[in-house]
DNA sequence: TATAATAAATGTATGTTTTACGTTTATTGT
DNA sequence: ACAATAAACGTAAAACATACATTTATTATA
């Protein structure tokens, strides 16, 4: 009975499995994408996503979530799978299959010094370089998913320090929607779903006012998620 | 260089590579699934989604294609893929990541000689069995995809004949989100849409005064698409 | 110390969509 | 002829989205 069972293992193929990370980032209006410049061949010298491969004992969210940590400094990075892509043929002569994962990352928070070491750079994403392999689609499909999901969720506080201002807030939907949105609309749409808290504190950074810093409401942005909401901008 | 590339290969794991289906189909009012009774070892007797390894020289997708195939006898069925399972220890003693896929087949196109032959069987989403490994994950993510996509691509068709009447459509959405819907408010969403034609035949089995049957609009629905549309219903 | 400049914050009127619910219609079996 | 039944149609009220104008708090400078 065992041996059957290895037995039917035993004529499979096996193949590489590698994770790819998507790692979207906002910083003065943008939302920018962490690519780096390959320092091993294949591809030497190209642009590409952040990756590894996947080890024989390691969950393929693990594999993902080592790389993020090895690339950020940061240990709970925000990130999720977006798709596999597993063409025979996607990479140049070996069988090997990709689990993208896309990251969000507060560009305050993570670690320059480490991201530098790595060659890695910071890129807005409207004005990307070629990337190797599949990695173009990658992003493509990333962006997708991150635009998609960030209607039914507000992963967009993601990108953002604790404390933000509405303003920036806005200015984020704006760089992920790539179109301009109403301040009095926008303002009221995002105060009216109640997960925000108001501090008393102002950034003054942009204006001689100033705008009341906010940050987010995790408990009752639980609670509107049992009501079944929708974060529609 | 090139020896150095096939270095950089060389220490790295091997895996196996699945592609799990979550076959859904709907029928007198149910959404169904798809599942089989395994006949082989590991987990003989226990009740699974319909998979396969991957071969060396197949893309993954195609894998999936193969083995619907297979299994319904219809060569174009809709599918896409769900999520990738790869935890280090999902399969029993052996390294096998997954990549889900969710299907859709009209009930009444499917070969039931094949589903039979292969000891499959339709089961009612709401009421189904304990599946082997990892695989009620798999079935709990597809339907949330399923739902999800529900709301932004009219996918609901795929799972309807050719021809179908609004009270049929209704009724599949209603067996997708598990919740009752407004004939009236229904019926006016759905043809304001304009993605239906209406057919000069009606379908008497449920009523004495019969109700039109209509097919799915694929142009107008391309146009829809370009507008950017929203099919929350 | 008064004033100009500037982004933040607030308000309101209009159009559109969703929701809730009542009535009429076509057909067939008795 | 009529009772029964699901299909089809209509309408009023509420909720939401959109478009656009004004006031406010603050600082730099005249």
């Amino acid at each position: 009975m065992k041996e059957q069972a290895i037995d039917y293992y035993a004529h499979q193929a096996k193949m590489y499995v590698a994770t790819d990370c998507i790692v979207f980032g906002f910083d003065e209006g943008d939302l920018k994408l962490l690519i780096f410049k390959r320092r091993v061949d294949p591809n030497k010298g190209a642009w590409s996503l952040i990756g590894s491969f996947v080890e024989l004992e390691e969950d393929v969210d693990d594999a993902a979530k080592r790389v993020l940590e090895e690339i950020t400094g940061l240990d709970s990075v925000f990130f999720e799978q977006s798709k596999t892509y597993g063409k025979a043929e996607r990479d140049y002569g070996y069988r090997c299959i990709s689990v993208a994962q896309y990251a969000l990352v507060r560009v305050d928070e993570y670690d320059k010094e480490l991201v530098e070491k790595h060659g890695a750079f910071w890129y807005t994403v409207k004005d990307l370089p070629k990337l190797v392999l599949d990695h173009d689609d990658m992003v493509k499909d990333a962006l997708d998913k991150l635009r998609r999901k960030a209607r039914y969720q507000p992963i967009g506080f993601e990108l953002l320090p604790e404390k933000f201002t509405i303003p920036q807030l806005q200015s984020l939907y704006e760089a992920i929607y790539q179109r301009e949105l109403d301040p009095r609309n926008f303002r009221k749409k995002v105060l009216s779903l109640n997960v925000l808290k108001k501090l008393n504190e102002k950034d003054k950074t942009t204006s001689k006012r100033g705008a009341y810093l906010y940050t987010f409401d995790y408990k009752n942005y639980q609670k509107l998620l049992l009501s079944g909401f929708n974060f529609e901008i």
